[in-house]
DNA sequence: CTGCGACTTCAAGTAAGCTTGAGGTCAAGC
DNA sequence: GCTTGACCTCAAGCTTACTTGAAGTCGCAG
């Protein structure tokens, strides 16, 4: 199997394996006059991959998931390790989502004309709350 | 009320400021002898940006709440209709956390021993099932 | 006069996960 | 022998919201 072929089955870019390769996520596979040629153990590992990552999990997890520290020899063990740490994040997002939800909702009852109005009754509403702690920046959305 | 000054009142770091004003989002301020000197209208926007930023929006977005098209002259209907666009994202980006939250679930429970046969078994669970859609990255987490 | 701290500008760096582009190679088909 | 299409490498670009660094200016205290 050519790249292009291994990238229709997985449903990646022959760009995007190349450059799991280069960062050691998946394994250089043997080249024929300089193409590289791959075996379904490659496509295994893809999978795991785009699951792990649809799992919530970034690219240097995953690349943890496969090199196992001492005492860590299953994969079992080390899902479990950094799935538990995900999901107290994911806990968090959720919680920050919903927080934004309940803004957002306080946000579509505004009346102000313009923005100077609107800053001072922000200012007003949140005079005396909480400062917003160093760099909050919790959630991000995709394009 | 120098920069520091007005860093130090909205929780922001100078850097940050001068940031908002090279990209538009905060008018350029009077100077004397070079440096800028601030008025509590700019500390009313920087509250503003903070608490838009804390719903969720992005600064391009503050910028176009800030300034009207030809229609809309009030902020609330421009919060409006930002608003409700956000909201409906918000909503997809909740679901897709919970998703990834039965992942992870399902992930916890399992029982492989090496990276090969992990694979080798969410393959075969995924197998038939949708392919992930072009470019699905719909979810990201603070560091 | 010197040093200090706060300020100035401008450019470049950061994170994450790729994509894109330039320039080159390779085998097969006509 | 030439074109085509898929592949190769390497470097740079993309996005967002800033930060960091270098080099210089400003006013005030001692």
């Amino acid at each position: 199997m050519q790249i292009g072929e291994i990238a229709a089955r997985s449903g990646l870019r022959p760009s995007a394996i190349r450059f799991y390769e280069q960062i050691g996520l998946l394994p250089a596979p043997a080249k024929a006059s300089g193409r590289r040629q791959y075996d379904s153990g490659a496509l295994s590992r893809l999978a795991l991959i785009q699951f792990a990552q649809s799992s919530g999990f970034r690219l240097a997890e995953v690349k943890e998931l496969f090199s196992p520290g001492v005492e860590e020899r299953a994969v079992s063990a080390r899902w479990k390790r950094l799935a538990s740490a995900k999901l107290g994040e994911l806990n968090a997002f959720i919680a920050r989502a919903r927080a934004m939800k309940r803004e957002l909702e306080l946000v579509m009852r505004c009346q102000c004309m313009d923005v100077e109005q609107c800053g001072r009754a922000i200012q007003r509403a949140l005079e005396g709350r909480e400062r917003p702690r160093k760099r909050s920046r919790a959630l991000m959305m995709s394009r």
